[in-house]
DNA sequence: ATCAACACCGAAAACGTTTTCGAAAATACC
DNA sequence: GGTATTTTCGAAAACGTTTTCGGTGTTGAT
């Protein structure tokens, strides 16, 4: 009824602790003969180490801990997915906790994983995060530390990223070769790092087209949600309804602006092209369908815990680790909502 | 440098591990003078108790594991997004693992659950799962266990569930009462059981109503995504084409059925009337909108929680427990897809 | 026969906490 | 002053594992 032990074991076979615990653990110093008699027995019982006793002992877990804005995401869960899977793959897993966008939560929740003593953390800010005392606690503590997406430029861990200025220059780009000329950003809140940098690549794509750059035409988010969408489509239609190109920060928030315009009968591509960010799966189920800036959201799940448990490996031997960054690749997808007229 | 542990703050105060233990944790054999010395060390140190040591000595590690089909769902990314909210109320973090549908994965997570000794488990089951032996070790190893949504009937254990049968009824008189009559059911693999129901409660609807079932009309998936909907909606199209309305297990299946009417023009609600299932939030946004039948996921997410944390409690003082099973209420949500020709 | 080398085993410490139980010290009571 | 009571404390065991280190006993070489 009781869970097994290795002292069970041991005694049934009138041999010691010592010698079960090597045996399973493949010691070299065991004989062949009672190496098998306590392979069997353990499992003809079914035993499995007491992870707790192990965890004390080794003064690791095998979990990580993940915090993000939050789960309900088609971004965010697709990174989940990345994590998880390369995680499982090295025998970790995964305990995941949400900032709900707030910092206050958010320094909650890294305290919380390091009182759990986690064997490392993984992290994509919230937009409100513009402190950087609970992320130097990680650093000062030496736990193993990886931020993905929404990252601190002044943090010296290790980071996957893509890179947003580029991405946004494309787009907006993309939008100037199919015709536009007064183009509209719609742009994420002021603290995080990619929304800032989005909004220069915005910046920079019209410079270098010769197009005089409008703060006025420069809209800013505070939650990022399909609302904002609409209101900001409003305004654009009422304040400038020369606009005929617009880049948005992120596909939901597009999606906002589709759907107003379409309510409106102002014509998608025809009138004004949108363009959004992160390729969400019902950018391609939507009517027009979205064009949108592809990110790949599950490999940096996969790239960010590899660059974690690199981290945590070399620092169990060496004391030391240098930060790495990892870029990855970015994409246009053109759908119809940027076709040419 | 290195963590700081009771034996430090016990030996630079002068007193023993027991007394510091206990003056940390309020018991009441300890004088107001200690006490206070030990908390402001404490404090000034900013100790934090060993979790390691801690589990190891209660049994306990206030961790639950949650085993869901895929994160990448609207539907199951909600519920998690209530477990994770609730557990952290009570103080408990939550492990996610997926079985991506798998029944072989989903034993594996299962086992790697108890091993690491979670205080109990969450879960729903996958859609190959037609096989009870890992469901039935949980309850033999006596660890705490609630299922939701895809559940088994065979298990007793509580549940977080709710009535398919009557929200498929309902949704399909909402069709009849629209004024179809010759109704086709995509419905969702063979063994879940909510997929069995949903289907039984389609074909009661009929009954009730005095429409003739015909098995020709029944569609199922094995995947249930939105390529599977287009391919039915096209088969439809193609083998009835006097179908006048369309219940469809999920909304992800029931958009790509939506996608193909739509471009190949036919037109929904007017040839066509189609409802799905879940209320997906991509079905708000979507042309036409899809009429669906609301399900509170965010809510079952929490009752799960609030279920098994019940069962943790009231095992740990009798040794029994009485599942419970809670059904939650569904909403028929009348959209575009089902409005009157 | 002697010694070295090797194979096999186990005692014991350690990880850091919680909790029981008894002892000592302080206080109360008569 | 003596006894009874209360307050305060600490020794020690326990949770189950890992790992070091030394101790047998056996084999092989010379």
């Amino acid at each position: 009824m009781r869970d097994i032990t290795l002292k069970q074991i041991a005694e049934t076979l009138g041999i010691s602790i010592t010698t079960v615990s090597k045996a399973l653990k493949n010691y070299p110093d065991v004989s062949p003969k009672t190496r098998k008699a306590v392979l069997d027995l353990a499992q003809s019982l079914s035993y499995t180490p007491n992870s707790f006793a192990v965890n004390l002992r080794t003064k690791e877990s095998r979990t990580i801990g993940l915090i993000i804005p939050e789960v309900v995401h088609h971004f965010f869960s697709n990174v989940i997915n990345g994590i998880i899977d390369e995680a499982e793959k090295n025998g970790y897993l995964v305990i995941i906790l949400q900032s709900n966008e707030s910092l206050e939560l958010e320094k909650k929740q890294v305290e919380l994983l390091m009182n759990k003593r986690v064997d490392g953390i993984i992290m994509s800010l919230s937009n409100e995060s513009n402190d950087d005392e609970h992320l130097k606690e990680i650093l000062r503590k030496e736990v193993p530390f990886v931020m993905f997406d929404k990252i601190s430029k002044l943090i010296p861990c290790s980071k996957v990223i893509i890179n947003d200025q580029k991405a946004a220059f494309n787009a907006v780009e993309h939008l100037i070769q199919k015709g536009c000329r007064k183009i509209a950003h719609i742009r994420g809140p002021v603290n995080p790092q990619n929304a800032i940098d989005r909004f220069l690549g915005y910046k920079k794509a019209l410079d270098k087209n010769n197009i005089p750059f409008d703060s006025k035409l420069v809209y800013t988010c505070k939650n990022v949600t399909f609302d904002e969408g609409v209101e900001f489509a409003k305004r654009i239609a009422a304040e400038h309804p020369d606009v005929d190109g617009i880049f948005v920060i992120t596909d939901l928030v597009a999606v906002g602006v589709l759907a107003h315009f379409n309510e409106v009968g102002i014509n998608i591509p025809e009138q004004v092209k949108v363009i959004g960010f992160s390729n969400w799966f019902m950018s391609q189920v939507i009517t027009p369908k979205l064009s949108t800036v592809d990110q790949p959201s599950f490999e940096m799940g996969v790239h960010s815990f590899k660059l974690l448990l690199e981290e945590i490996n070399t620092k169990k031997e060496l004391h030391s680790f240098h930060p790495r960054t990892i870029e990855l690749e970015t994409e246009i997808i053109e759908r119809e909502s940027t076709s040419e007229s």
